[in-house]
DNA sequence: TAAACGAACTAATATACGTTCGCAAACGAA
DNA sequence: TTCGTTTGCGAACGTATATTAGTTCGTTTA
């Protein structure tokens, strides 16, 4: 339930690690975090890690390419749901934000750490992350020639809208005062504003 | 003119340590940059930077420090320049994304480092951060009281303002199709969107 | 019951990094 | 010239890090 790009029963305990690792990136960085904080978070020794782990480098690459396909899943899931132009827009956002919110610390360290991955993993990940952003953009000029909203940089729009999702991971507490459907609501709602849609006030 | 919190003569040479430093700092972040690169960069060997910097962490709070009081100044003056609350905001945004896009590096660096700042700068730099949000979201109250524009959550809204001009100092290229003008006008329509003004086609 | 395995440990290695120290040119002011 | 300051260097130090190797031990499997 937690990856779709493979058959997905690690054993438990790759899983395991790859949530107390993920957590430690979105707080200190890839290059912040060592092995042995890993472990510790664990009750591990450092090198005990290597039992399910290749590399530290591999490590980060999983938890990487896990948020990013998750995100563009999730995408394509929201955008068949409907045929009108801006009704896509509106649900590609919820789903952006939401994964945003959800799965805050997948999302973050997915889109804050490509600085530290290694090639060819590094190109494979700006691929993905330029494909999303396209699929944007036409969701984007689709509506603009449809007269539903109205922006003359849709390229530079979607992007923004990509990083108010960044914004979201990066700066939601699941624990204060917004639920995570009200962050939807907003957030989404201001995506369509950026796009010069007509909308009620978020 | 690069620097207002300190009488600005540091010798010509502590500036350019800096800048390279900056640099890296966006390319690598701060723990992915090593003093040897900062000293390569400037033709020197890792030692010799001790001639003129105390330490690295102080080479980063003195980069940070730097960047975030320019943008606070700069906001300031803007904010100072008409009485419409309306139009405070809109200055506003065009001084925070001209900030963003005319030092980029700066900027970002100043917007994403905080994790690696050790006490007590890390602190002292947090508060100027939500000092410069509660001004932004006293702007955006006192305009919504006075129905020039609409959104429900200022803070919010402040917060996803100042984070525009973060992506645009994490992606603006200064040789690419866009004048730093013309960033200017985009992002500076698309933060009035962002608060519910009504506004052209940016 | 014995072999095989998974997962943990300790010890060790190689490397990289920030930093300090002592020393030598270069240079401006006296 | 001479003296003091600045700016550079190479050597060295201590620490931290990712990773490997060898070993132990309990559980599963044949």
């Amino acid at each position: 339930m937690n990856c779709v790009f493979t058959d997905d029963q690690l054993g438990g305990r790759q899983e395991e690690v790859r949530a107390a690792a993920a957590l430690l990136f979105f707080d200190n960085g890839y290059k912040g975090t060592s092995l042995k904080q890993i472990a510790n978070a664990l009750g591990l020794q450092a090198p005990s890690l290597y039992n399910h782990i290749k590399s530290k480098q591999q490590l980060l690459q999983d938890i990487m390419l896990d948020g990013t396909l998750n995100l563009i899943n999730d995408h394509d899931l929201a955008v068949a749901q409907t045929d009108d132009p801006l009704e896509k827009i509106h649900m590609a956002a919820r789903a952006h934000i939401r994964h945003a919110a959800r799965r805050r610390i997948l999302a973050h360290v997915s889109m804050s750490e490509l600085a530290s991955v290694e090639e060819p993993a590094k190109s494979e990940l700006t691929r993905l992350r330029i494909d999303y952003t396209l699929k944007w953009r036409s969701l984007i000029q689709v509506a603009v020639a449809a007269g539903s909203c109205a922006t003359s940089h849709p390229t530079l729009t979607a992007m923004t809208i990509i990083d108010l999702g960044a914004s979201v991971a990066r700066s939601y507490d699941p624990d204060g005062k917004m639920s995570e459907d009200e962050v939807v609501d907003f957030y989404s709602e201001q995506a369509l504003r950026l796009c010069g849609a007509n909308t009620k006030t978020p």
